[in-house]
DNA sequence: AATGAATGAGGCTTCATTCAT
DNA sequence: GATGAATGAAGCCTCATTCAT
């Protein structure tokens, strides 16, 4: 693939994760993710074998960057605290950044097992990521806790994602209760 | 409405709840609802306005009988321990018995702004729910703790839904050790 | 199917019938067929499966007529010589009256395996038609001499099919002639 | 044009046979084609106006070879025995050596009326070469003759094309019956 | 009230052809 | 001349919805 053909390749997932984010799947048209990118609709097809294809490719791509992304912040920070407070920072900071994106998160095809396949094995990388900071820090059953955490924060999304006045300021103070939440519970704070 | 039409339009319900449950919004046709339900297409859009309408109430109704027992085993439970407790088993149990009703969590229809705002509603009677046992037991930020606790649930149903052998002994073990996780949080379990 | 169904498909059947022979498979739309029959695009896959079906159905329903009227006619006929006029009268009939339907005896669809082996499967039952009436007046070798008779017969289709001043009067001659020579060579005319 | 030019002209005529032959005209795609001959898409547009033009000429290659051929081994040969002989001799093995290439023969274009002439031209040319050899000897009404001789020749093409396990030797002996059938009649055969 | 045949808008995809390089 | 990426018209088929019975 020659350098121009990367280009709209990369452009076609752009204006792909666009709409499918303001969309989703089912009622994004493949002529409107070819309409933004600025081509023609068959061109789309020399690029991706299917609409299904596509998506995945988004879906990849998204979860690559999200992943590389982690792995870094967390190697870069030390101490179980700091590294906790990197991955709630990156997990909130993205659907921050994807704001106006939250349907992809919800509507996937259907009954297509390869895309299930995927969204499972990255799913478990995240995980994994997690768990191995909670099991270098000495935590017993990192699997558990590393779910709970991870959960919470995406709990979280729904307030970023659908709440419009969502600040930068308050997703930073989110990322200090939650990790504080984590680690030293909810009891103390009872009178 | 008739008594035997009051049971009719029950029966298009549990059939659509039935089919979206396993097919999702988008990949069910009224004709898989209606042939479920042992009635004629044409006899759904004497009981529902459309397919959107249909997926409402089959949600509506859902949500409100999960609600409803919710508000019942907090209300029988005493202190803050035992009454979350409650809302994690409850929370686990509803989609241990919907394991194979997953889609319907996923696939919802777009772009319906009625639906929206209606899973917004539901979402904060449920947090609403929660907060109050937090307050009522002096918890400070009570909004924060209760979408952490949901959060931490609601990451445990991928488990259930995507985990076969989900058995009900790891549904009691996750109830006690999110709540615990939640009260005392995770720090004290390091050496 | 309601005897008002059943005339439904037969009226797509004719239709299809219609455009096909004029057109040929790959040059009709199915729009062409139901635009044609007075109905819906829809409707057409109501009743039949696809487009290949459908010609596949109006295939069969041709042939069917074709063997079941020659079958009728040779066991009115007594003898070798008016069985095989009547063979040769109705071959050449059925040409005749599908003047205008030509396309639908070149433009079959590839790849369809069924269409193939039903194609196959008429032309063996017309052959064992007529190998049926050589084997009963003592032919010898009845296979070779049927498949030559239905040769000879066939060529001339395509004078009736691209010669449009072909007559009903020619056709008898044709006939005459066709059976002459299968029965007693063109040996003999010469001087 | 150059040599260079009229050697590529001919490779794509060569590779057209072949993936029409093969496929037919609907199904063949201008990619099959170039992709065999191993040049790009475009190429083929600098030789031929289009996909229909590409079929003609490949067609007109085909029988002008065919018709060559036959004059030649006509000249050949002395006597109208032998001049049948070569016919039928010819015709079976055209299609013997075809064998893997029988679509072609079922698929042509349609509504394509300068290939219907054009065809139609070669099936003229064809019987004038028969009918000369039957006028020569004497024949009346050698037009119906040479039709009728070509029919039981072309209707054998189907055992060859569609009967994988015919043999050389068997196409022989089809020759000799067909020839046979055709001077002296079936009648003798008879007890 | 119930039916289910009919409708037809609309989307995905293919592929012959063009044209800038 | 040769390339092959890009185009976009066109067709098959689906399915929510309607309506005559």
């Amino acid at each position: 693939m020659s350098g121009a053909q990367r280009e709209k390749h990369e452009a076609i997932l752009d204006s792909a994760f666009e709409i499918f984010g303001q969309k989703g799947f089912y009622e994004t048209k493949i002529s409107d993710i070819t309409e933004h990118a600025g081509i023609a609709k068959g061109t789309m097809y020399l690029y991706f074998k299917s609409k299904e294809e596509l998506f995945i490719a988004v879906t990849r791509r998204d979860w690559e960057t999200f992943l590389r992304n982690l792995s870094y912040r967390v190697k870069q920070a030390d101490g179980l605290l700091p590294k906790l407070r990197q991955v709630a920072e990156h997990h909130l900071e993205y659907y921050y950044e994807r704001k106006s994106h939250g349907k992809i998160f919800f509507h996937a095809p259907n009954n297509d097992s390869e895309l299930m396949k995927m969204m499972h094995g990255f799913l478990t990388r995240y995980m994994a990521i997690v768990k191995d900071v909670l099991e270098e820090a000495g935590m017993p059953d990192p699997d558990f806790y590393a779910k709970a955490f991870i959960g919470m924060l995406d709990r979280l999304k729904m307030d970023i994602l659908f709440e419009g006045e969502f600040t930068r300021e308050e997703l930073e103070l989110r990322v200090d209760q939650t990790v504080r939440l984590f680690l030293r519970g909810s009891e103390r704070e009872l009178n």
